[in-house]
DNA sequence: ATTGAAATAAACCGATCGGTCTTTTCATAA
DNA sequence: TTATGAAAAGACCGATCGGTTTATTTCAAT
């Protein structure tokens, strides 16, 4: 076969340059850059990728999906629907462990570039942030139906809430580059979720 | 007086290019943008600034001490602590009638493009995350003294949280394009500040 | 009327940008 | 062993980048 050697150089573009595009962002990302971090020539970059575009957009899905995978099996691993919750506060709180989320999280660096400046991005961004928030939502309904949850809980304003002190907790966390403030957040809304409780 | 005229051009620069680049950020900018912008020539623009770093500089304090100095003025109309807290998710519920908070909260937007490589800008981002949060936590304590506020209550806490609540959710208002999300979570804020009275 | 700072347009610089095209490499199948 | 064709390499393209320099003009203050 000899679309598989293609494939493979196509999925080794977009690992190693992930983190790259993670660091400087779409306009600040040259093809450059993405020859140095793969160690390919320009001909091969262009040869698997039709521009810059699709690399961009590629290394997003990659970013998004690795993070979300993450958030799964750390949920799939809980029995109870508090407990599944609380494994977003866990994780933020971690966050340097986990080499995806260290140059910060994609959702939040590719959104304030995205949003004025490059449409196919920002579709992207929306479409993984409703993701994140519908499946909160659906934990949370979830819990309801357990009789875990309080029945009275809104499921789409925690979405929204947690959402919210995550990605404006962790910008500060990365500008900062200490983690007083994510670490108070996350604690926060740890407070939180167990005041869910039924 | 010469320097007079000169100083105003550069004024008019700072604020002709203070929404590009809080629009395109630091890297989207070009020369040419702040040319088209301003209506001015290269060699006139180069006369009043040494180079791109300077503009961008002086056009993050510019954006930030508005935003200041908006809420200055909305917190020294009220008379209770709790109102003035109330200022923040007031504003930010109404973002879009500001002009110079339409094209995105300029610490939000620095910060996030700034952290890993524009060091220079990143200071400047620092200083005003602190700024703002020491203001912050200093009407929690008059709060507190005044028994306005609960004894009990945390005011590092509250103020991280609602720095944090607040990026969050205007991040999600800026790349969704609508409202319901940050209204959401403002009105979650509201919420908790009212909790906290004594 | 003179002066001189400020602004202008334009040429110019080397470097880099994203992207194209031709050549070379190299594994595979005949 | 040789022919084939995909994949990788790298020279090359025009455009633009940030920034400098030049000569010229505008215009307010003396």
């Amino acid at each position: 076969m000899k679309t598989q050697k293609s494939e493979n150089t196509k999925q080794l573009i977009i690992e190693k340059t992930s983190t790259v595009f993670n660091v400087k962002g779409y306009a600040g990302t040259s093809i450059k850059d993405v020859m140095s971090a793969t160690g390919l020539s320009k001909g091969c970059v262009y040869g698997n990728f039709e521009n810059k575009d699709e690399i961009a957009l590629s290394v997003f899905d990659y970013n998004f999906a690795k993070v979300t995978q993450h958030m799964k099996e750390r949920i799939l691993a809980t029995k109870d629907s508090l407990e599944r919750l609380l494994v977003y506060p866990h994780t933020y709180k971690n966050y340097f462990r986990y080499p995806y989320l260290q140059a910060g999280c994609p959702i939040l660096n590719t959104a304030t570039e995205a949003d004025d400046t490059h449409p196919a991005l920002q579709k992207r961004v929306q479409k993984a942030l409703a993701f994140w928030k519908t499946s909160i939502e659906n934990q949370i309904k979830r819990g309801i139906e357990r009789n875990e949850i309080k029945a009275d809980t809104d499921p789409t304003e925690i979405a929204v809430v947690m959402i919210s002190m995550i990605e404006g907790a962790f910008m500060q966390a990365k500008v900062n580059k200490h983690m007083t403030e994510l670490n108070i957040a996350m604690s926060y809304l740890e407070r939180m979720i167990r005041n869910l409780k039924a």
